[in-house]
DNA sequence: TGTACATCAGTGAACGCGCGTTCACTGATGTAC
DNA sequence: TGTACATCAGTGAACGCGCGTTCACTGATGTAC
């Protein structure tokens, strides 16, 4: 209501009342007339921003990966022991997903963009930075089962943690987020047994 | 179009049809209206079957719940050793998301319906079995960690397995569901080492 | 076996709503000279 | 430093749509006698 015309920084204003709105409401509740209400701006405005919703949608995706991306590399600072290092992985994307559910669910429901944020089995950045530990973990021990496999244990065990804690039956115990890193720390010990 | 009046089972068959557009267009495609076209009936019709769309969806999530507590129990018969029923029961939840993906989304999803589904951690009869091989398990050997971590990390296991192969990034491995069951096998394993 | 009638499970038109998107427009901003 | 003008980022009305739900109705079914 203050100036009519050139609001500050719209693009980033839509981007933070879409997470707003996903939070509170879930995918369902994310329409970009609401956005528009909540950043105080027209229904078209965003038009100007974003060519259509799946693109704001697709934004909103790249933006939580990148994010996930940053905080991975992070977590792996000064660790050098390469089973610290996986559980350091670990615990970072439980602990991403219960700071950031808005983004992490967006990221898994491929329907919602237009293309699939993570493709595939391609190396994605968190999911080669996965690898590369794997590979360092593997590198110590013997026979050890196949690569891949391992990766796919590891990343199931979090993920699996991650989404019962964001749309789960354990969704209570991500309320108090103390919780979640003791949790997580327990849980992906198992990874290094 | 064969009979107007007296749909055979409308009833079974509204949920038979919410199934399929689930599947296919997932959560956003599923509408009364559609339903009801699917269906071959008019639009009021599923009301006199469900009191609104909440319970219909409800109603599914329900029906998918006894249909992984029976695939669960019948996973168990004939398995004796304890790390056997835990891979079992492991690889029949992973089954079950893949050949049931519908009904697998929306019991996590509460938002959903009115209430959710499984009551936190509650022992719905899934996590009750859960917990009572957790326990058998537990017995056998001497100071394992804390009864409830280990049930949670063996259902974020395969509840990420399976999250990864119905909605994430995993998808693509479960067009052929031959690859599955080693897949869900393999990963399995982990939780006896 | 026939008839009367309550009940059950449909029809189809209508409602109001919120949505995504388009359109012609206009005020503010920044650049060239 | 001023002015002309292109461009940028908004406005607000309007569109068509599909939705959930309600309503008065009606044909089919099953039960009592």
């Amino acid at each position: 209501m203050a100036e009519p015309y050139h609001h500050g920084d719209l693009h980033a204003a839509l981007l933070q009342a879409a997470r707003g709105l996903l939070n509170e409401g879930g995918v369902a509740a994310l329409s970009l007339r609401e956005l528009a209400r909540r950043t105080g701006v027209s229904p078209s405005a965003p038009y100007n921003h974003f060519r259509d919703k799946a693109e704001l949608v697709a934004a909103l995706a790249r933006d939580g990966l990148a994010r996930l991306d940053a905080e991975s590399s992070a977590a792996l600072v000064g660790v050098l022991d390469p089973r610290n290092k996986l559980q350091a992985l670990g615990v970072a994307y439980v602990r991403f997903a219960v700071t950031h559910p808005a983004e992490f669910r967006i990221m898994f429901r491929p329907e919602l963009s237009r293309a699939p944020p993570v493709d595939a089995l391609e190396y994605g950045p968190v999911f080669g930075l996965l690898m590369a530990v794997v590979d360092e973990v593997r590198g110590g021990t013997g026979a050890e089962p196949d690569r891949l496999t391992t990766a796919i244990s590891a990343w199931s065990l979090v993920h699996g943690l991650a989404a019962l804690l964001v749309d789960g039956p354990l969704q209570p115990l991500a309320q108090n987020p103390d919780q979640i890193e003791p949790l997580a720390r327990a849980v992906t010990a198992r990874l290094l047994m």
